[in-house]
RNA sequence: GGUCCCAUAGCUUAAUGGAUAGAGCAACUGCCUUCUAAGCAGUAGGUUACUGGUUCGACCCCAGUUGGGAUCACCA
């Protein structure tokens, strides 16, 4: 009896959703929502670390609109500072010239390079200096190369229009890169910030904050604020000669962003070594007033590190974002040719399968993972497209679409469920069960910012298909209703596979 | 030294304070003459780092210990 009333429920329950094509998405909550995620430089191209930013800020944007938010998805480049200038003064030193045009290279590439290419210069410069006799710490500072760097910092905050003219021609070979790197992966930002139009606007925000009595003068005209009932002790804010510093034009950052959009919400996804700079940039701006302050968050995720430990972009040691995915959509391909999958496809076609499984693959496994857990990857050993995957999810999309296709050479599908509760499959049931878990799965993934749980929603979904689908014959059975409910409930998962996965960044092919 | 994060099976991991801690990989056994085997079914593998405490009940909350990581610039 037990069991019969609840098959009621349930079919009743699988009836509403499959009626129901708005099913999944929660109606709006009237609260406006900013996602800043991948905060680059503009002197190398993108490695692993910020692929994992991306796909999380990418996601958890995807989860918050899906939860009813409005939500602005922005980025906020590091387009200037000594960093830049180190690789502007490396290729004036050694360039010869060289452009992404004369030498063919990707601009974003061939400009990191010369990041590396002054690490050396330095290096070098360096030890001839302590050779001559000076001290390690005094000729850190002294090569003719970091001079040149500072020499170049100097005339940049001066304007000077040739310095000027460098560093525009060169980040301007870089954004084209990253924007490959951007289309590749899938991620979009609405608007792009760039540090050299916000570092001076600090200032008037440290004038306000002096007035408010909120930040003071120390002696030697630094100004500071007192954080220390907060723990965070005594943070400097503008230099004793006037200058501001990162946390200065974060806050001029912040507030450029609530002048753009109000947002109730302001979440930034940034790395867990800035766990400390971002709870004084909260505190900071609660002293100081602003009303979304308390709504600031950090999204903080754990770095990728090697299995040699951290990555360095200087020392080489880092994993491109360009070469991770073009690994994985080879990958993806040799197991696909292994699998003989792609009969039949046009080249174009196979082409598609392999980027689609390959960054399925990749996605999954950075995304399946809870955010502040760091990763260790080692290049030596591929992602997994077997079990606890995304293809493996997408293997059960493409089946169900097989399925479907057959029905519908023969059959009209018209989505009335005609069917006797207590014949309700226990496999059957368990699938009525997951499709109504969506909501809770989504409300959950959207106040803990977290795409993993929706990860594992389409994975426990997926695996109770491929369940469902080895214990019940969907178009072999004698009653017709009977083939007819199993292709909708089949139909059901699809959509809702769909529906979790591209929050997540996945497609699902039709064939694989 | 101060602050913060992490620790679950050999490996990677899951679990609003509530049922026998759930998966995947690796290992072993079966299943393609019916819908896609990137799959399914099964075997084996756990003192949830350690010690206490709170609770009717703790992987989960609290305190301490150990191990790993991050951070604590008038750097970014």
């Amino acid at each position: 009896m037990n069991l019969r009333l609840s098959n009621d429920f349930w079919l009743d329950m699988f009836r509403q959703i499959v009626s129901n094509p708005n099913y999944g998405t929660l109606p709006p909550t009237g609260k406006c929502i900013v996602v800043e995620y991948c905060s680059p430089n503009t002197n190398k191209p993108l490695h692993l670390g910020h692929v994992r930013n991306m796909l999380l800020g990418w996601s958890v944007a995807a989860i918050l609109a899906a939860a009813g938010n409005e939500v602005h998805k922005v980025l906020i480049y590091n387009d200037r500072g000594i960093h830049i200038c180190k690789t502007m003064a490396a290729w004036l030193a050694v360039g010869k010239g060289d452009t992404p045009e004369s030498t063919g290279k990707k601009g974003d590439f061939l400009v990191g390079e010369y990041y590396i290419k002054f690490a050396e210069l330095h290096a070098q410069q360096k030890q001839n200096l302590i050779e001559g006799g000076m001290s390690a710490d005094e000729a850190e500072q002294a090569t003719p190369i970091f001079k040149a760097a500072q020499e170049l910092l100097r005339q940049w905050e001066a304007n000077d229009p040739k310095t000027r003219q460098l560093w525009e021609m060169m980040n301007a070979w870089v954004y084209p890169g990253h924007n490959e790197t951007y289309a590749k992966l899938g991620v979009d930002f609405e608007k792009r910030y760039y540090e050299s139009e916000t570092y001076l606007g600090g200032k008037q925000m440290v004038e306000s904050g002096l007035a408010k009595g909120v930040f003071y003068r120390k002696e030697n005209g630094a100004v500071a604020i007192d954080l220390s009932a907060e723990k965070l002790d005594e943070k400097i804010l503008v230099r004793g000669d006037g200058t501001t510093i990162y946390i200065t034009q974060d806050l001029a950052a912040a507030d450029m962003r609530y002048n753009d959009y109000q947002m109730d919400t302001s979440i930034y996804v940034v790395g867990d070594e800035q766990n400390y700079h971002f709870k004084v940039l909260k505190a900071i701006m609660q002293h100081l007033g602003y009303p979304f302050a308390d709504q600031i968050y950090h999204l903080s995720y754990g770095m990728i590190d090697l299995p040699t430990g951290r990555m360095k972009s200087r020392e080489g040691t880092v994993v491109d974002a360009d070469d991770m995915i073009a690994e994985v959509i080879a990958t993806a391909q040799a197991h696909t040719e292994a699998l003989g999958k792609t009969e039949g496809f046009t080249p174009e076609a196979s082409q598609n399968l392999y980027r689609i499984v390959g960054l399925g693959a990749l996605k999954f496994h950075l995304l399946k993972i809870n955010p502040q857990k760091r990763i260790i990857f080692n290049p030596e050993e591929s992602i997994d497209f077997l079990g606890h995957t995304g293809p493996f999810v997408q293997n059960c999309h493409a089946r169900i679409q097989s399925v479907v296709r057959k029905y519908k050479a023969e059959h009209q599908l018209d989505g009335t469920i005609q069917l006797n509760p207590t014949d309700l499959h226990p496999a059957e049931r368990n699938l009525f069960v997951q499709l109504y878990r969506y909501v809770p799965a989504l409300q959950v993934a959207a106040q803990t910012y977290d795409p993993a749980a929706i990860a594992d929603y389409a994975y426990q979904l997926a695996k109770l298909y491929n369940h469902f689908y080895a214990e019940c014959p969907i178009l072999s059975n004698k009653d017709p209703q009977l083939n007819h409910f199993r292709t909708v409930l089949s139909l059901t998962v699809a959509r809702l596979l769909r529906q979790s996965m591209g929050l997540l960044g996945i497609e699902l092919p039709d064939r694989m």
